[in-house]
Formats: structure tokens, C-alpha cells, sequence
DNA sequence: CAAGACTCCTGTCAGC
DNA sequence: TGCTGACAGGAGTCTT
């Protein structure tokens, strides 16, 4: 399921192939997502292209003169470009953008948690984008910002790194890694935590978010690049669908938790 | 206001 | 082999 690494991944390929291109043809084959797919789309888009696309959380934005697509992939969209080759649409594909040089744009995703919509407005202040908080790998989150945030949050640790009004783009994989790195316990209290514990938790996040980019994400269940290829990043975790398995620091094998719905990964002996 | 529960959906897999 | 049910989970929204 795509976080911040795999949506930055799929951004970085649809900007290489799609920025500038002219659009031709728009088709809806099934609005149901999360909300609505917005009808708007079939007549702003055609004619117009993507001047940039970029990525804000785990949000893409896809922005012409007219306005702004905002994608969300929820746990099993995907992004893929290919020729058109005419044929019938993918199985649970969404949404289809043809561009003048002969490339799609599809959006599939099977189970329906995504989103497409539409902005004309500045997107940085759409009310899904106004309250995230900063990019993990921007300067803005610090330990003094993470600081004054924890205090003030009596919740589990991994369930504060999980809401985007704290921390923009950390999923449940990436909790369990960032957590395990820093050595801290997911049920310890955010607000618990000590400076120096914050300064510890942006450099892991920043270092796995980095080594997860550098291995093109993680590709567990529908997880795939633009072109459709896959990344190597879940060969690479050090908790995450490893329980039962000896942790690759101390050996005790690795524990499973249920917290808020999700499952949790944890060293017993190694976080505290 | 904070925090927890609930909700959307379908593919996959374990168990019988 | 085929059915059933549990599980996976982002994040908005509703309830406490």
C-alpha cells in the first residue's frame, strides 16, 4: 500500500512522461470511489496538460491551467501510463486520460479507497491538504517542532506518526520501521517523549523514508510504479510481517499488536 | 478539543 | 474443491 515513498515514486515517473503532453479524450468508466469522481473533469481536462505534477503527503497533484486533479491511492490505487492500444478498460479502472501522443493515463484501484477530485482553487488549501503537517524530509519538521507537537498529545506513539496533521506521509509500514529504528515502543505516549527522543525519531524517518526512495518503495500486494514494475524496499524491512521472526539486532523474535485496527510490529527487548 | 470507533471496499488466504 | 470468514488498511467522519 503506497505511503510517502511509493506516491513520491509514482509522481517522479508521471512527471517524466506526462508534464506538457496535450489531452485529448477524458473517460469516467466508474465514478464510485471514495467520493465521487467529479464530472468536471471531462470537460476541464481535454485540451489543456499537467504544467506540474507533485506530490503533498500521499496526495498527487496534477495541475494545469484550468485547475488541479488531487489523487489520493488509498491502499490499492495505481497510477499507470502505457499506450493505447485501444481495448477495453483494466479491471476496476476509474478513470482513463488519453494525451495526444498516443499514451493513457490509468487510475485502478480495486478497492475503492482512493480519490479523484478536482480543485480550481489553490490545491494547498483544499480542506484535505490545509491541515497536513510538514514533509518528513523537509526542514520544517525538526525535534523542536516534533517537540512542542508530542506534548501536547497523549496518545501512542505510532498512532501520533500516523495522522497527517503531525506528520505528513507515515502509513502503518512505515510507523512500525521509523519506531523500530528509534528504538521506541509504539504504545510509549507521544506525549512521553524527550527532545533527544524526537531529534532520534526525524533522523530514522528521514533515513528510511530516504533508503525506502532509494529502493524504489515497497511493493507489498498492489503496490507498483507508473510503468507498472515493482519496488525492493520490503526486502528490506527490519519489523514489518516479520513476526515470529528473530530481530535483526537481538534475536528475540519480533510481536504483533493490534493498535487502532492495525497491525503493529515491535522488538519487545529492543524498544522501550 | 482529544481520542476512539466506525466506515468505505474487494482480493487473498486460512480453515473446514 | 469450494465455501466462509477473517484480514489487510488511509483517513474522513461521527461519537464519546
Amino acid at each position: 500500500m503506497p505511503e510517502l515513498p511509493e506516491v513520491e515514486i509514482i509522481c517522479r515517473g508521471l512527471a517524466t512522461k506526462l508534464v506538457g503532453e496535450p489531452i485529448v479524450k477524458v473517460v469516467i468508466h466508474e465514478a464510485n470511489l471514495r467520493w465521487r469522481v467529479p464530472e468536471i473533469i471531462l470537460t476541464a481536462l481535454p485540451g489543456t496538460s499537467f504544467q506540474s505534477i507533485t506530490r503533498r503527503a500521499k496526495y498527487l497533484l496534477l495541475a494545469t491551467e484550468k485547475g488541479t486533479a488531487i489523487v489520493h491511492l488509498g491502499l490499492t490505487g495505481r497510477m499507470i501510463v502505457t499506450k493505447n492500444l485501444g481495448g477495453k478498460p483494466s479491471l476496476h479502472e476509474h478513470v482513463t486520460i488519453n494525451f495526444k501522443n498516443g499514451l493513457q493515463l490509468k487510475f485502478i484501484d480495486s478497492r475503492k479507497f482512493g480519490a479523484f477530485l478536482w480543485t480550481d482553487e489553490d490545491p494547498a488549501q483544499h480542506k484535505l491538504l490545509k491541515n497536513l503537517g510538514p514533509e518528513p524530509l523537509s526542514d520544517e519538521f525538526d525535534a523542536a517542532y516534533l517537540y512542542q507537537k508530542v506534548r501536547r498529545h497523549k496518545i501512542a506513539i505510532k498512532q501520533f506518526l500516523m495522522v497527517g496533521d503531525n506528520v505528513a506521509g507515515i502509513g502503518n509500514i512505515y510507523a512500525s520501521e521509523v519506531l523500530f529504528l528509534a528504538r521506541l515502543h509504539p504504545l510509549k505516549s507521544a506525549s512521553e517523549l524527550s527532545l533527544d527522543d524526537c531529534k532520534l525519531l526525524v533522523d530514522v524517518s528521514r533515513k528510511v523514508l530516504k533508503r525506502a526512495l532509494a529502493k524504489g518503495g515497497s511493493s507489498i500486494r498492489d503496490f507498483a510504479h507508473s510503468d507498472g514494475s515493482a519496488g525492493d524496499f520490503q526486502n528490506c524491512f527490519h519489523v514489518y510481517g516479520r513476526t515470529g521472526l528473530p530481530c535483526l539486532i537481538c534475536k528475540t523474535p519480533i510481536a504483533t499488536m493490534r493498535l487502532n485496527q492495525r497491525s503493529t510490529f515491535y522488538c519487545p527487548t529492543c524498544q522501550k
